[in-house]
DNA sequence: CTGAAAGCGCTTACAG
DNA sequence: CTGAAAGCGCTTACAG
C-alpha cells in the first residue's frame, strides 16, 4: 500500500505466511518448526524449510507461551544492581539462563518492600516461568508469593518466610574464618562493621564471627550504619567506631564494599591498612586485587551462582524436591593467584 | 480434583474467571480493567471490581501483547555487565523503563558478534517493543536489524551502520579535555592507553585527545592491549609502554577501568601516581573517589542515561524524528563533591 | 449499558 | 502424511 508509512520495524512473519508460501497448512509448518519431521514427507519438509529460510521466519514466543503455558522467561529481582556483587550474580545467571534457552527480565528493587511487591505483581502479569530472588526484604507481597508456592530460587540471601531452593555460601562459616584470620594476626578485640539494614547474609556472617571470637577467648565491638550503599555504610560505621573508641588492631567488614568505605575514612584520618589496623572482609571481589591490595577477603564464588541457580530452577520445574546449594568459600591464598 | 499434584505456583486468574464470578461478559470486565468506566453502570463496575479484588486478578500480558501487538517489554543488549559503567547504564535504564510501565530483558553479549546476533534474533522472537543497545560490535545480524528499521536507541557507542537515536557524551570533547588537563600539569609528551577492541567511544576519545595535544604543540605515544576487561587492557598496555620506553610524565587512560589496571602495574613497579606520573581518564566512576583518589577523571553522567534513552524510545514509538542526546561531561571539580 | 464474535500467533489432539 | 478446529487470554469493533 503506497502512502502508508510504518513507524518503524518490519512486519514479523507468521506461521500463516510461511504456510501460504509453502502451500501447506499451518499445522504442518508448526510441526516442522518443532522438529516433528517424522510426520511429513521429504518434499514437504524441504519446501517448508525453504520458505522459512527465505522469509526469515522465527516463531513468536508470545503465541507459543500463551498456548503452551510456559514463557521461557525468568525474572530476576535484585536488591541493587550498582553493587558489583549483585551485578556478578546477575551476569552469571543471565549466561546460564541463555545457555538453557531462557531469557531474563531484570528488576532492581533497591531493597524497598513496596517496589519489591510491585515487581512481584508485574512479573506475575508477564507470566514469567520462574524467579530468581536476590532481594527479599520482608514484604506482604513476598509472603503471599511464597505461600502460593511460586517457582523461585533464592540466592545470597535466604527466603525470609520458608526454607527451600537456595544458592549461597556458609555465611556462618565464612564469618568464623574471618575471626580466625584476625586472631591469627594477633587481634584479640577487633571491631566489626555492618549495615543497619540486615538480611540473612549479614546476620549469619555476624553470628559466625562473634561466636568464633568468643570461642577463641576474644571479644568484639560493633559499629553499624544505615544506607543502601555499603560504601556509605562502611564509611559511617568506621566514623562512629573511631569517634567513640581508639583504633582496634583489626576490623572485620561484613562485605568488601563496607571495607572500601571504611578504608576511605581511615585514609582521611591518616591511618594505614594493614600497618595500623588489619582489615578483613567477605566477598573476595576481583576488583580488590586491582584497587585494594591492602584488603584480605574471604572469596565467594559469585560467578558460579548462576549455574546452580538455573539447575535448581530446573529441578523445581520438573517437580523434584529442590534443596540448597552451599558453595565453597576460601581465603584467596595469594592475591596474585587471581591473575592468569 | 483431589489427587492432582500441581508442581508449583497457583493457577492465575483469567478474565473469564472474573466474568463468571461477577456474572457479566468477558468484554465488560475487559473494559473496566482498561478504565473504560463510562460505558458501564455503577453497580456493574462495583461488582466487577469486587470480583477482581477478591480473586486477585491481574491481566495476563501475553494475551494483551498478542492482541494489541505491543508487549511493553524492552530488550537491553550490553557488552559486558561486569563493567560497572554498563551496570550503571543498565540500572538507570531499568529504573526509567519501570517508571514508564515497561520491563527490561537484559542480554550480555560479551562483545561477541555471534552472541549479539543470537540475542537480536531471540529478542525478535520475544516480540520486544524496543531495543537499547550498548554493544554493537559490527555483525551481520546488527546490519540487518538496522536495515529493518527496528525501534532502537544506541547508548554510549554509536550505531556502526547508520545515524539515529543515540545517548552519550561528546567523546571527542572529553578526550580534548583530558589533553588540556595533562598539558596544564606540564605533560608535553604523555602516553595514551587504549583497548585493541575499538568502538566509536574509544575512537572518538582517542581522536579528541591526540588532536588537541597536537594543537597544543605536544605529541603522544600510544600503547594498546587486547581483552574484554579494561582492567586487563590497562595492565597490559602499561606493561608494553614501560617495556619499550621510559616513564612519561602523564598517562591518559581511555576508561577508568584501564586506569585501574595501569595503576596496578605501576604499583607493582614501585611507581607512584600522581607523584611519579600524572594519570587522567574518562568515566568518573563513583568508585574512584573511594578507592582511587590518585585518579583524575572526566565525569560522564551515566546515571542520567536511562531517562534519555526511554525518552528517545518514546519518540521513536510515536513516529517522531528521533535525534541524539549529548549529555554534558566535566571534570569532577573536587572529588569530595561526590559526597553529600 | 452489555454481550457475542473475530482474531492476535501458536500447538495439539483428532479425523481423514 | 496432512489439515480443520479448538483454545491459550486478551481487545475491540459491531450489534443490540
Amino acid at each position: 500500500m503506497t502512502g502508508v508509512r510504518r513507524k518503524s520495524g518490519s512486519v514479523p512473519v507468521s506461521l500463516a505466511t510461511v504456510a501460504a508460501a509453502a502451500e501447506v497448512s499451518i499445522s504442518t509448518v508448526s510441526r516442522i518448526v518443532n522438529g516433528q519431521t517424522h510426520r511429513a514427507s521429504r518434499e514437504t519438509i524441504e519446501r517448508v524449510r525453504g520458505a522459512i529460510e527465505t522469509l526469515g521466519y522465527r516463531p513468536n514466543q508470545l503465541g507459543r507461551a500463551l498456548k503452551r503455558g510456559e514463557s521461557r522467561v525468568v525474572a530476576m529481582l535484585t536488591a541493587n544492581l550498582n553493587n558489583p556483587v549483585m551485578a556478578t550474580v546477575a551476569s552469571s545467571a543471565e549466561a546460564a539462563l541463555r545457555a538453557a534457552g531462557y531469557v531474563m527480565i531484570l528488576c532492581d528493587t533497591h531493597d524497598r518492600p513496596e517496589l519489591q511487591d510491585e515487581y512481584l505483581k508485574a512479573m506475575r502479569s508477564q507470566a514469567v516461568q520462574g524467579y530468581i530472588l536476590v532481594t527479599n526484604v520482608k514484604s506482604p507481597g513476598l509472603a503471599e508469593f511464597v505461600a502460593r508456592g511460586e517457582p523461585a530460587v533464592f540466592a545470597c540471601r535466604r527466603n525470609p518466610y520458608a526454607s527451600g531452593a537456595f544458592v549461597g555460601i556458609d555465611n556462618v562459616g565464612a564469618g568464623a574464618d574471618a575471626a580466625d584470620y584476625l586472631w591469627s594476626r594477633g587481634c584479640r578485640e577487633p571491631a566489626v562493621l555492618f549495615p543497619a539494614q540486615s538480611s540473612s547474609t549479614i546476620e549469619d556472617r555476624l553470628a559466625g564471627f562473634s561466636m568464633r571470637l568468643l570461642e577463641l577467648g576474644g571479644r568484639c565491638s560493633k559499629a553499624e550504619a544505615p544506607g543502601l550503599s555499603h560504601l556509605d555504610v562502611g564509611y559511617e560505621a568506621a566514623r562512629s567506631l573511631l569517634d567513640r573508641a581508639s583504633l582496634p588492631q583489626g576490623v572485620m567488614c561484613l562485605s568488601d564494599q563496607i571495607a572500601y568505605g571504611a578504608h576511605r575514612l581511615f585514609f582521611e584520618r591518616g591511618l594505614r591498612v594493614p600497618d595500623d589496623c588489619v582489615m578483613v572482609s567477605i566477598d573476595g571481589s576481583t576488583l580488590s586485587s586491582w584497587l585494594a591490595p591492602w584488603l584480605t577477603s574471604v572469596r565467594v564464588p559469585y560467578h558460579e551462582f548462576g549455574r546452580h541457580i538455573v539447575d535448581l530452577l530446573g529441578e523445581i520445574w520438573r517437580g523434584e524436591a529442590s534443596g540448597e546449594r552451599i558453595l565453597p568459600h576460601a581465603f584467596q591464598s595469594d592475591v596474585s593467584s587471581d591473575f592468569e
